[in-house]
DNA sequence: GGAAGTGGCGTTATATTATTACATACTTTC
DNA sequence: GAAAGTATGTAATAATATAACGCCACTTCC
């Protein structure tokens, strides 16, 4: 949906994205800032610049629910539809999804109101399969 | 949905209920807590502990992706299914809405995947008809 | 009645998340 | 080389949210 070309990534940029596809999951800035200390980073807006970057170019995703960033789930983060996430309360872990036929209706509603879209948030809280089936 | 009857609300909560009532759209809990300081109020957890009560209780409505806090829109706050918002980023307006199809294909997406689904935010950030066709 | 439990409240302090402001450095463009 | 744009470093602060403690009112159970 959103077309951007696979970037350069400054230093910083690159610190903080490697740091979220290392995890794995979803991290907060000041986790980030962390974990990037041993790199250098000193202050929370390194974090914050180079994660604003990263959202732009569509290779993190925010979580609003969690205040907190995770990495896009796709291969070399090829560019793509409008995204859902599925945040075990659990465990922590985080799908993410594509509900193309959602993302569909929610443009239909907004083009009835006459709703100009910018950006939308879906996010499912809950528990995952994993956590349901082995309850500790 | 969620199947609360009309609770009886303390001091506090009718005192945080009516703020956001009266504003008509979304304040966050500092602002509340400076409406409120004519009434006696002095610390944010006054605000935060009514604002957990009147959320669990489906009357007010919490915006992830503002970190502030709406009047449930339905008359008498009448329980009602999972509600989405749209917010204008130009004038701040939100409108709440309740996209029974959208939900229902989330929920086919979460038995699906054995997610079991406690709670869903959907918030559409844009610009409302009015500001569209009043550009200032 | 008294003990124990529950829920709301008030207050202080603190934790967590995010931005403002200003200075420096480097690159690209003209 | 000047100008503009972008990335960076740093300190300070703003904005949002919670922890910890004690008090009071009320209920329930014996
Ligand atoms: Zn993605
Ligand atoms: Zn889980
Ligand atoms: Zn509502
Ligand atoms: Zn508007």
């Amino acid at each position: 949906m959103i077309a951007h070309a696979q970037p350069e990534l400054t230093k910083n940029q690159a610190l903080v994205f490697g740091s979220l596809s290392d995890a794995g999951g979803p991290l907060t800035a000041y986790a980030i800032l962390d974990l990037l200390r041993e790199n250098g980073f000193r202050a929370p807006l390194q974090v914050y610049r180079a994660l604003d970057k990263l959202v732009e170019y569509g290779m993190v995703h925010r979580l609003e629910s969690l205040n907190a960033f995770v990495a896009c789930s796709h291969k070399g983060c090829a560019e793509h539809g409008t995204a859902a996430f599925a945040i075990c309360e659990n465990c922590g872990d985080v799908s993410e999804f594509t509900p193309d036929e959602v993302i569909k209706l929610l443009k239909e509603w907004t083009q009835a109101e006459g709703f100009t879209l910018a950006r939308t948030t879906i996010e499912l809280r809950g528990t995952c399969r994993d956590c349901i089936s082995q309850p500790n």
